[in-house]
DNA sequence: CAGTTTAATGCAACTAAGTTGCGTTTGTCA
DNA sequence: TGACAAACGCAACTTAGTTGCATTAAACTG
């Protein structure tokens, strides 16, 4: 389910919420970066754009779009900054290399869902959410 | 293998590093404790001990204990704080609860070491460490 | 198409979490 | 006991993100 940047804000058109410069440029590069973003990456991809955007609507727009379940919250282990991809793509965990910082998408043969229902079995806890990355060398790299 | 803070002070001295009293005092505290500690509530617990350290310096023991494999870092998707646990506990995940932020630890039937090895044959990417963590609700929250 | 409404924006000041440089202290060993 | 480097404290700084408030601009209304 590849999405487009017209269909996210479509939807969010929808709900009653703003077709801004803004939004569209941020629904534009989500659909066309399929990688994790930062919001400093993305605020260097908005620059190279024609307007400029103010660092706090950069935010606020990002902390919008995890609202409405458009892209999610990533945080790699080594890194300090959170990340942002969208939420629509299928199931997947990252390869992150240690040395050169590149990040790859894996899909899992077994996924976590027998996990999952296995935890709620012996310790009734309702598991919602996981989050689950690789570290090492990648290919480039060994 | 649960490791004693006189067993971790012994192995940093059997390597020449001195035996100081924030080292005694985190050892100590990390011995004891096995649920991961944040950098300010570590500094919580020494506040509460007889003598007052400096931030820097205690984020600087960190550092050294992290270098040195006696803590290792974890990092939940939802906090912005970096955790600390003792690198010697049986390898496990953790269970966080997103109304009561408790955390858990877990044990997982079948752990990730077979996926691991698939992943370097089918992507040539050598895993060295990975990150698991499972967000929801426990069984007191529910 | 002008007027109105409120979502979205920009600015500046602030916070949290951690880092760095540098001069001083202290644990350890000769 | 003296020397020396590891460890320390202080203060200033950085990075990543947040907040309050006054202003602007999408989108609907007549």
């Amino acid at each position: 389910m590849k999405e487009t940047a017209a269909s996210i804000l479509s939807s969010l058109a929808d709900q009653g919420f703003r077709m801004t410069k803004l939004r569209k440029a941020i629904a534009g590069i989500f659909a066309s970066n399929c990688l994790p973003l930062s919001a400093d990456e993305l605020m260097g991809l908005l620059r190279s754009g024609e307007t400029a955007f103010n660092r706090a609507t950069v935010y606020r727009e990002i902390a919008f779009l995890k609202e409405q379940g458009v892209i999610q919250e990533i945080q790699f282990l080594h890194e300090r900054v959170k990340r942002y991809e969208l939420a629509s793509l299928d199931h997947h965990h990252h390869l992150v290399c240690l040395r050169c910082n590149r990040v790859e998408d894996i899909v899992l043969e077994n996924d976590l869902v027998e996990q999952e229902k296995s935890i709620l079995k012996s310790k009734g806890f309702k598991v919602t959410n996981h989050m689950l990355e690789f570290h090492g060398i990648c290919r480039g790299c060994l």
